[in-house]
DNA sequence: TTAAACAGGTGTAAAATTACACCCCTCATC
DNA sequence: GATGAGGGGTGTAATTTTACACCTGTTTAA
């Protein structure tokens, strides 16, 4: 089987092959069903969460209340910024597709942390980075518009799955709760959206068809 | 003199003695006045700035026209989430206050933490907690009103200062900035505040009267 | 010493966003 | 096959926030 590594980092290939082989030796594939709960706030941390293919919801709570914090995509470990703070997950991580999810042996990793000084620093690269794009992600929602928004996160999709036309895990008042506004606002830009020519959408399926006039709109609302 | 260490962690504690002479024995102690640029954008990373007294605003741009990232108070190293991804920083930081900066030594501190398996286990620890409370802040912000932004901003200055009384180091421009609504909405609010006998101002000496209900007007609106 | 420039402040108009009402359609389920 | 829940969709009203206009007083620089 191949595995899909940490997204931009390099921190497993610093990793000798034996302790290679023992990281994922005793790893497992759990596969989760969309709408499922693949990790629920406030509890500990046992394993690494490392998805493999599908799409996860982060939110702080598992109500569908309130603002969810971000989409994670293959290539991402679920909740890493938690892993070596409170040891405690602070928030919930739900699948909105079916996911396959690797399990990673949170002892052994750390084992391999504390003996491996170029893992560790690659490590640190590797967690610096994962929050500077959580960072970014939420200056980008908060500098825009309702319109930017659903653009940004239009645009996140065709990013992240590689083509313009997909399938969106979301129902319209998911990707409301997404990027922080109300499910008629999205249903509105998403009209404007079509008559100007910019997507096509038909339920969930969607295709983009002008992503730069998307981009722009994304950036400048 | 005394060393104000990172705030909420252990990291430096982990060093032993002959380390922790080493590391500061070369710092030195840089002195900004306010509205001093700190850190410029994009510039590399040379060494880290510990933040010992006064208040710095953290931004993408130093050209004041953004949202503002965050405010950082003492005991904290600024831009630490910089250090260890792109090697350059991707933000500006501007000291709103006078300000007292250690410098350490970059290439020291990264030598240290490949040889100190203990230092760089705390410093995954310290690096994970500063990016949650980065996340903490601007989930704190988009969630809420603009009443209950300017509440949740009088908050922090009550927290990181320690006392109900303290000369705020923002214009209301600033403020609105900061926290991401108008001026306007700004000096509404805080003309409320007043009426209601929650806060005192005069200028920028500011006063709460009633931080619990602050307290409370940054939760719920 | 005089005029900008800037900070604090407030009322009102304009814009954006949300909330409400209601429509259609589909898909379970009784 | 009736029914009702849930999703997509849209127009309109209410609310929130911003933008504009304008005033005061203080500081700064010509």
């Amino acid at each position: 089987m191949e595995i899909i590594y940490p997204t931009g980092s390099s921190c497993i290939e610093q990793l000798k092959h034996e302790e290679k082989d023992e990281l994922f030796g005793s790893a497992q594939i759990l596969d989760f069903k969309a709408g499922e709960v693949v990790i629920r706030k406030g509890s500990p941390v046992h394993d690494l969460y490392l998805l493999q293919t599908g799409t996860v919801e982060l939110a702080l709570d598992d109500t569908n209340s309130r603002q969810s914090l971000m989409l994670l995509f293959s290539g991402e470990i679920i909740g890493v910024n938690c892993a070596y703070s409170t040891m405690h997950y602070r928030f919930s991580a739900r699948a909105l597709s079916d996911c396959q999810v690797l399990i990673i042996n949170y002892q052994l990793f750390t084992r391999l942390l504390e003996s491996n000084p170029r893992f560790s620093m690659s490590f640190i690269q590797y967690i610096s980075m994962v929050n500077e794009n959580f960072l970014n992600w939420h200056m980008k929602l908060t500098e825009r518009n309702s319109a930017g928004a659903l653009a940004f996160l239009l645009s996140e999709f065709v990013k992240n799955y590689g083509q313009n036309t997909f399938e969106i895990p979301l129902t319209r008042s998911e990707m409301a709760r997404v990027i922080g506004f109300s499910k008629e606002s999205v249903l509105k830009n998403l009209a404007d959206f079509r008559k100007q020519g910019i997507v096509e959408s038909d339920g969930k399926k969607i295709t983009i068809l002008d992503y730069s006039r998307l981009q722009d709109i994304s950036v400048y609302g």
